[in-house]
RNA sequence: GCGGGAGUAGCUCAUUUGGUAGAGCGAUAGCCUUCCAAGCUAUAGGUGGCGAGUUCGAGCCUCGUCUCCCGCUCCA
């Protein structure tokens, strides 16, 4: 009886998500930005916890990519950039959007899509030539802002909703998905700057100091961690989609003609990331894009089963030379590389690795969340326990004394001492041990020493495993070695 | 952004139709000294999301606002 009563208050699939995000909250992983002010949408701050798990993951990425890697560097840069960045990557084209709504159905539309969705049905129709006329049209108002006539130019072709049925629009209204600021404290002088929308120009504007300097040679990649901005018409899902967010990115320089088998290459290889975190390949799924971005010739996303379904966690974008082609156009430098191999001089082609932090933060908190049922005959019993791989575990170890007296503390505090130097140790003497390991479960620590009394004699302390509950002796001296050994492993 | 629902202590919730808020868990301090949460004692925590209105009086009614959830919409 009472094992279906717990059954029944464990949190079945459809709530996972939910339990996670409080989860999060009540034990100092991640918080809501501003809280005390109400909140500001869709933006979270990473408390103790969290902010730990977070660079433990930054960490071991940054070290697969970069010191696994001979040819390929890291840099770190700005987030504010010359404004003509963000013409030559398209991003003030193709970020800021005519959106129209329809009032009866209340569905949105990008105009563009909704104009397009109208040619290519005449195009059905067998009116090619009407098509062709209206998507020129179209291209002439977008490219003036020219909303009105956008407007007008819907109101014309009767284009209805494909929902509703009818062609009762809201006016078209401009949404632009980039953060900007000033720059200059006199109002005057002042010009407008944007929030990167991405991390990616970052590094190619830098491609030619960081080739020149570091003497790279083709193949070779740059990688970077940063923060990047979206203004969402919907940000939602918690950490998912925040309008202020970090990358982590490569951006891989190759001759052009060898993009197949870059391409493929890096899905290999960061498939391959993933999985070396233990987590099972039933998880993933690779999605490769049908309909590509303006920069792209070949585009696949990584997608993790979170708890709300299939998402996208990381995206590999065979990416052509349509950066440094525009920023070389826009800039009027050269962003040529000569290849002594073939005695050529050539734009280098890309090959994109994109993951984003924070959702692999949530990738991480949700494979490593479980709420388990310990119930035995004589009592009820359950636990939360986050199951991460000790690598990425906010603490490492923790240290109890099993009493805070008969100068258990002392020796406890010095086992403390030793470690903290090389990973992050935590130290508590208060309330009964099985509590104090079931908070340790709840953070995910993967190992509890616990000193006792023959520790006293035989210098011997228990250690406890997280994951089995399981307990054995080990010599107090050996802590140090034995966990940080279990911490550098790759594959749990 | 649209439609619907919600907001009371850190968490889960209670407060009969309007009469100035309670419990359990948790936290903190102490007792107990015990290898897997829920033993004992004490203490701290809320201007009821925020603002306004109606009323002699608002957690409860009305409006606004913010945030969250669900659905739609958007997502290079």
């Amino acid at each position: 009886m009472l094992h279906l009563i717990f059954a029944a208050i464990m949190s079945t699939d459809s709530n996972k998500f939910q339990a996670i995000i409080s989860h999060c909250k009540e034990y100092g992983f991640i918080f809501q930005s501003s809280e005390i002010y109400d909140g500001l949408s869709a933006v979270y701050d990473y408390g103790q916890w969290g902010s730990e798990l977070k660079k433990n993951i930054k960490d071991h990425w940054w070290k697969s990519m970069t010191q696994m890697h001979q040819n390929i560097v890291g840099i770190d840069a700005a987030i504010f950039m010359h404004p003509t960045v963000w013409k030559a990557s398209g991003h003030v084209d193709n970020f800021s959007d005519p959106m129209i709504d329809n009032k009866d159905s209340q569905k949105r539309y990008r105009v563009d899509h909704l104009i397009e969705a109208a040619a290519e049905k005449l195009e059905d129709e067998g009116k090619p030539e009407e098509a062709q006329s209206l998507l020129a049209e179209m291209d002439v108002l977008i490219a003036a802002d020219d909303f009105e006539g956008l407007k007008k130019l819907i109101e014309t072709h009767n284009i209805k909703c494909g929902v509703s049925g009818t062609a009762n629009w809201t006016e078209v209204r401009q949404f632009n998905l980039m953060f900007s600021t000033s720059v200059g404290s006199v109002a005057e002088d002042a010009s407008e700057i944007y929030l990167r929308p991405e991390t990616a120009q970052g590094i190619f504007v830098n491609f030619l100091n960081v080739q020149k300097t570091g003497r790279m040679k083709i193949p070779f990649g740059i990688a970077q961690i940063g923060k990047a901005f979206r203004n969402e018409i919907v940000a939602r899902q918690f950490i998912f989609r925040m309008r202020e967010f970090e990358q982590m990115e490569m951006q891989f320089f190759i001759r052009p003609g060898t993009e197949g088998k870059w391409y493929e290459y890096w899905k290999v290889q960061r498939m391959q990331w993933h999985l070396e975190l233990g987590i099972p390949k039933e998880k993933y799924r690779f999605h490769d894009h049908v309909k590509l971005a303006h920069y792209a010739k070949a585009a696949c996303d990584i997608e993790y089963e979170f708890p709300i379904g299939f998402k996208e966690v990381e995206g590999i974008h065979s990416r052509g030379d349509f950066d440094l082609k525009n920023h070389q156009e826009f800039s009027k430098k050269k962003m040529q590389y000569f290849d002594t191999e073939i005695n050529q001089n050539y734009i280098p082609y890309v090959i994109e690795t994109s993951i984003g932090l924070d959702r692999t933060v949530l990738l991480i908190l949700s494979e490593a969340y479980y709420e388990e049922d310990l119930s035995t005959a004589e009592k009820p019993d359950s636990r939360v326990v986050l199951r991460f791989p000790p690598r990425l575990a906010p603490i490492k170890l923790a240290i109890f004394p099993l009493t805070k007296k008969d100068g258990l503390p002392e020796i406890a505090q010095g086992i403390f001492d030793k470690c903290k130097s090389h990973f992050r140790c935590f130290y508590e003497e208060k309330d009964a041990i099985g509590k104090r390991y079931r908070r340790m479960d709840a953070l995910g620590t993967p190992f509890c020493i616990t000193v006792d009394h023959q520790s006293k004699e035989d210098g011997t302390v228990t250690i406890r495993y997280r994951d089995s509950m399981k307990q054995e002796r080990i010599q107090a001296n050996m802590v140090a070695e034995i966990i940080r050994n279990q911490v550098s492993r790759v594959i749990y």
